[in-house]
RNA sequence: GCCCCGUUGGUGCAGCGGCCUAGCACGUCGGCCUUUCAAGCCGGAGAUCACGGGUUCGAAUCCCGUACGGGGUACCA
């Protein structure tokens, strides 16, 4: 457990839709910062010009919307370390790459990207490791300014030591130590003016007060160069905490071929942010013991850094169903309809265009008790309702005929079944089963058999919510027809 | 190549030196319920705790090595 408030922020850059993995992150700040009465920051780190994506930071948004993070400074609320788009924060890092160039922490380079090019492919081909050689090191100011006079690329770099060690508690995984000999000279000042991730987010993250950087491990080997600007710049680090990777099942980096690896993906296909909140938690922290299905409010409770997993979280789409059917049995009949109701009026995906919008809210109201606890996703609702919105359907003959049964007395059982559905007051479930029971041993055929062509008849299909409620859904005109269509399609096949 | 991290049934997680004849969940199989499908309930199969060495009276748990997996090694974050 943390003592004290704590200040965290997620920090995405918008260079595409956001990931499930950049979710599970923000998630995990948002929990600490929750749980301890702290605050949630998020800052959009915009400093690669080249692949910044449009919309980008709508979706980012948007993603944190859907899933309940609600950030308490940033973009749209505001905050007091204003500006929290780095574009727009510039004087913070060229004033602090211009105190690390006056101590002598680091220094303008003016190589060429071909040179570097040329370094690289050079020391790979002799089979060394890749790295600045260190050429502009002690290159003096005047030869600098004539390169950027004629226009050449300057960029600034860090002066890393040529030997010893650097080492930084992380939470997760306790002491990491890194050998500075393998660590060359880094940019931290692009030749376009931008900063560099390392610089930006050290300055940013200083200067916004965060106490604690949750990130994905992959950062872990970079965290040196880190720690040397902090060194550099004389400011204390903050407590880091390398989250353990999230993995597809076959153990490879999540990807499209796992399904979604977007955060919106998930809403367009049916599953609640409660049932992803709760399984997200899961990905890499567990409260220790076995409980799975837990609130928002419940997990805040529970959180903590010290149980968060040192090895990497599978993303296992089975348990996800699993779990967000689980979300949709507990709630309430009218939450579902509405929850539904747009699901349903999706041009690509919903009813069928056929069905006249909008659609009746109060009819799915009804009908939704029908499908409640067969759903595992919102998107299968249309399908498991399409039959009670268009006006025929159209049976299979083959799968009308039920076990031990022939056309002929199938088209028998269903004359009677017709017969008797005009009888039948109130056109109730309790009492369409009474009768219908009392048919089928008069028929001499066991329930199943004549409930089975019933079933096929009415719905059009084999499998589907229990019969006489179904049926007392469709109302008794509807019934009637689509039983006489069955006996139609048994008798000219 | 080098550096860093990891390794418990098909899958996810629990386990933090003796309570582990390794627990829970997903999935799977069987049964009950039953008009189909779900849901629910009951039960089963499934793990020499990656491998090899140590330390210890005692190791899934600590140490070392090997194998395998992942991450990093940019004027990307």
């Amino acid at each position: 457990m943390i003592e004290g408030p704590v200040r965290v922020r997620f920090a995405p850059s918008p260079t595409g839709m956001l990931h499930i993995g950049g979710v599970r992150t923000a998630l995990f700040d948002w929990l600490l910062a929750r749980q301890t009465g702290g605050q949630f920051i998020l800052r959009i780190e915009d400093t690669d010009r080249a692949r910044y994506t449009e919309g980008a930071v709508e979706d980012i948004k948007e993603s944190l919307r859907w899933y309940g993070l609600d950030w308490d400074e940033g973009p749209d609320v505001g905050g007091p370390a204003e500006s929290y788009f780095q574009s727009q924060r510039g004087s913070y890092y060229s004033s602090a790459a211009e105190r690390l160039i006056g101590s002598g922490a680091a220094y303008e380079c003016d190589c060429t990207p071909q040179r570097l090019a040329r370094l690289r492919a050079a020391q790979q081909s002799a089979g060394h490791p890749p790295g600045y050689d260190g050429r502009c090191r002690n290159r003096p100011r005047e030869e600098i300014d004539h390169s950027r006079r004629q226009g050449l690329p300057v960029v600034v770099r860090m002066r890393t030591p040529d030997r010893g060690r650097v080492s930084f508690h992380d939470v997760v995984r306790g002491e990491v130590g890194f050998d500075l000999a393998r660590l060359t000279d880094f940019v931290i000042m692009k030749s376009d003016g931008m900063p560099t991730y390392h610089l930006a987010h050290v300055v940013d993250d200083h200067e916004m007060r965060i106490t604690h950087v949750l990130r994905g491990e992959e950062w872990i080997s970079s965290t040196p160069r880190h720690i040397l600007i902090q060194r550099g710049l004389g400011i204390e680090a903050p407590v880091y905490v390398h989250l353990p990777l999230i993995l597809g099942k076959d153990r490879s980096k999540l990807s499209k071929r796992h399904g979604a690896d977007q955060a919106l993906a998930y809403r367009d296909q049916g599953f609640l942010p409660e049932a992803l909140f709760n399984f997200l938690a899961l990905l890499g922290w567990s409260p220790g013991d076995d409980t799975e299905v837990m609130g928002r409010d419940e997990i805040v409770g529970r959180f903590s850094l010290d149980r968060v997993s040192d090895s990497p979280a599978i993303f296992d789409p089975d348990k996800l169903s699993w779990m967000n059917g689980v979300y949709i049995r507990s709630m309430g009949n009218d939450e579902l309809a509405d929850a539904l109701l747009p699901v349903l009026s999706d041009p690509r995906g919903g009813l069928p265009e056929s069905v006249p919008r909008p659609i009746d809210r109060e009819r799915v109201r009804e009908l939704t008790p029908l499908i409640h606890e067969r759903l595992k996703r919102l998107d299968e609702a249309p399908e498991l309702l399409e039959f009670f919105f268009v006006d025929e359907v159209s049976p299979n003959p083959a799968e009308i005929v039920q076990r031990k049964m022939d056309r002929a007395s199938t088209v028998a059982a269903l004359r009677e079944a017709l017969d008797r559905c005009r009888g039948v007051d109130p056109f109730e479930a309790e009492v369409l089963e009474s009768v219908y029971r009392a048919l089928a041993s008069e028929l001499g055929l066991r329930a199943g058999q004549l409930f089975g062509s019933m079933r096929v008849a009415v719905t059009g299909r084999r499998v589907a919510p229990p019969l006489f409620d179904t049926m007392a859904a469709v109302g008794r005109g509807g019934c009637a027809a689509r039983m006489e269509r069955a006996i139609e399609v048994l008798e000219i096949s």
